[in-house]
DNA sequence: TAGATTGTTAATCGATTAACAATC
DNA sequence: TAGATTGTTAATCGATTAACAATC
């Protein structure tokens, strides 16, 4: 089974190897890929082992096959159906955002319990009411949601999405949900990202690095 | 030093931190937070050891020593004003996005090379061209930036503002940026985020639980 | 052939978890 | 006191890195 560091990495490998099939390449070393992207090669080698594709001494491995085959160890191979629920500011953009396509992935219905956003078009859908969420994700067997409301109610929309019968859960609400065991659940927490981010600054002002605190 | 794993955390204590002293709670133990936040009670344990708080044997910790500390520890304490370069969809739902307010960042001013936008009204500033973004960011010692630009220009905003004097980059474009080692990078990637998705997913449904792929 | 590259097996490193003494 | 809880030290686990043989 291949590990979760390896899984997030692939997304990287993917853009790239993507980007050197339009330049019309057919081969690439895992020291070149290893280069780009700031990684040792044998890191590289060891990601690529978990593709199942092997590379040719010399010569490195065939775009097309890792392409391929990262594509189909992520299960993007097949289009999935998404809804998404909370036509804020956050939810639009989601919503419009083109690059999902190439994941396999698309918000095909948006949900609001906003009675004065109802019907309104966003992206290629509109905005349904919450009451209809339920019949809405049966008819269509929709397995993945995506969360964009408040911090305040994600809770109970998380609640509704299992009872409707979703089986993964992409939550934006910062909120730490409590779903069932069975039920998959992936945050994107920005104040997550942001904890890193000042973590590191603070690493990097911190270690003696004086001149890079002043800017004159 | 406190490590990536234990910082990554600390937003989702704070979260909790903050809700039991808005109900007027005074102390907590590492049992009940585990409890809520589905970690084990030493995990917690070891990350509060990390934000210097002492706790007391049967009572718990002190929910406003750690709020604090934590806080402290992730540079929360002080406001960083940062300027965020591509007014899109995400750019400006990220502009406006109110919660930032409680990591201590505000977004202080929008760039954009689309001159059609202008002056236009992003939550409490404008749209400035990418031309004064040098200057604007040595008037207001500015040193972190949010990159919400496609991916085909995000290195050369990024490379921009490493010359405009930018010390840390909050990258949200789907590319991975190559930027110099004194410049702090974090990614928030979708891809990489739904890739962790979509492998639970799979590992879910390969493991035999056959009753969860039928919905019917 | 020589040299660059792959793939595997072992070593290292770091985080999580377990065990247990100390505390109120 | 008894029992719940903390804090520390050791053990476990998993990922990264290193070493090196195999390949074209």
């Amino acid at each position: 089974m291949i590990s979760i560091p390896t899984i997030k990495r692939f997304p990287s490998y993917l853009r790239l190897l993507r980007q050197y099939k339009e330049d019309g390449q057919q081969w690439v070393s895992a020291t070149k890929l290893a280069g780009e992207l700031g990684l040792t090669p044998i890191q590289v080698r060891k990601d690529m082992a978990g593709t199942g594709v092997e590379g040719r001494p010399k010569v490195g491995f065939e775009i097309e096959s890792l392409i391929s085959a990262i594509i189909q160890n992520l299960g993007w191979d097949n289009a999935t159906d998404a809804v998404l629920i909370g036509a804020g500011h956050l939810g639009v953009a989601l919503s419009r955002y083109e690059g999902f396509a190439s994941y396999g992935l698309q918000i095909v219905a948006v949900f609001d319990k906003d009675s004065s956003k109802f019907g309104r078009p966003i992206g290629k859908t509109v905005v349904y009411p919450m009451d209809e969420l339920k019949q809405y994700v049966a008819d269509h067997a929709i397995n993945i949601a995506v969360i964009t409301v408040p911090a305040e109610s994600a809770q109970d929309v998380a609640d509704a999405l299992v009872d409707a019968g979703i089986k993964a859960i992409w939550n934006f609400a910062p909120k730490d949900l409590r779903l069932p065991p069975n039920v998959v659940l992936q945050r994107t927490d920005l104040a997550t990202s942001f904890a890193v981010l000042s973590a590191k600054c603070r690493r990097l002002f911190d270690c003696g690095c004086s001149e890079l605190v002043s800017t004159h």
